[in-house]
DNA sequence: AGAAGAAGTGAATCATTATTCATTTGTTGT
DNA sequence: ACAACAAATGAATAATGATTCACTTCTTCT
């Protein structure tokens, strides 16, 4: 024998995969899933096409992947914010608020992970990372009607709604004014007077919803 | 001069017209837009390819029409359902309610209307009715703050929360379980206890938001 | 240094479908 | 019946972009 995988290698391999992973992310948040090639995620990571495909099985599962990537960071904040202290119905409406400031000041990876018409194989992981949401949502309005500072509900269904109606609303928002067809992807730049602005009715809404109590 | 157009051959013409678009319709409602081929269209409604396109412009333009054609039905149901006399509260969850039963019924164009991935173009169409549902919730939330039996509101965000939220509980029991590749939509279907069953909490939800008032 | 094997390369290939267009068929009015 | 024009045809083309693979370069170990 001759050659041997060695830890240098393995991490060298590593590193290559993630620059990989890294500029489709970037080509992503810059033009959108629609304008993220396999040849210009190559070209950018200064390596050739055929490397792509030694690190990712097919380009579906590349994009899943910075789908994934872009997606904990933002379930990961909303999940930091359900828990710190505070009664659920405040716990969620900061994680809610969170969650819509940083959509719109980086609209286009949000409107990407949101609304953007993608791949089928993508579009699973979109499933599953607004189950994600859902899920800490719901986990926090259980807490909520376990302590009695909620109304019982199905606090599936609920936090369904709150992913929803938070989604929908910022659909509009960040949705790529498409100006010249050969820079597609404008994004909507908001000041932050707009942002709280737009925030406080969908806040209003959902924990309404969520409490039912005038807020 | 020795052919002019007479008003039969208006007619023909606009049968086939109308007969493209009615088997695009039908391919959509069976497997989702994205196993709607011209060609398939073209085999079905009788015609050769060409003729497509000698009645549309493009494909996105002949399932743009398709999107607006199942639309339209949906969202006049919605609207004749906020019409009838009554609160506006009790207008709005009959319409809620309608709106849900009628696409649990129809999961296959539901889902392609709802939530599939399409053309931008006809993503476009989408965001359209998205609004035209918006719309009409909007008016009636507007008018239920008027007579004051709503709460003052954001009129137009509280419309986009609904839909958003409404929306989104559907998108699960919607989505194709995606058995075999080969035959790749199938519906889920539902017994009308199920639909119920789902949609109460989701009116719950979606009508607190609305009147921040518990149900 | 050289053998053995792994990783990298990128031009060529493949696959999928929308779209075109030269030709054929049909319609109208004289 | 025929000229004039329109509509229909569908095989051929075009366009896009993912994927492959024969070949080159690099690593490791003896």
């Amino acid at each position: 024998m001759a050659y041997r995988e060695t830890e240098k290698m393995r991490q060298r391999k590593a590193e290559v995969r993630e620059r990989i992973l890294r500029c489709a992310f970037r080509c992503v948040s810059e033009g959108g899933f629609r304008n993220a090639q396999i040849n210009q995620v190559a070209d950018r990571a200064g390596v050739a096409t055929g490397t792509v495909y030694r690190h990712f099985e097919s380009k579906a599962e590349l994009f899943a992947e910075v789908f994934r990537l872009a997606t904990e960071r933002e379930v990961n904040k909303v999940a930091e914010a359900l828990a710190e202290p505070g009664h659920a119905a405040d716990r969620l409406e900061r994680a809610l608020r969170q969650f819509a400031e940083r959509a719109l000041h980086g609209p286009v990876m949000a409107w990407s992970l949101i609304a953007e018409p993608v791949d089928p194989r993508v579009e699973g992981e979109r499933l599953e990372y607004r189950r994600a949401y859902a899920e800490h949502f719901e986990r926090t309005i259980g807490e909520g009607v376990e302590d009695g500072s909620l109304p019982s509900q199905d606090a599936r269904l609920s936090a369904t709604c709150l992913v929803g109606a938070i989604a929908e609303s910022l659909v509009g928002p960040l949705s790529p004014t498409q100006q010249a067809p050969t820079l597609p992807e404008q994004p909507a730049a908001l000041s932050d007077g707009q942002i709280q602005t737009l925030i406080e009715p969908i806040l209003t809404f959902c924990l309404q919803g969520v409490t039912g109590q005038r807020r």
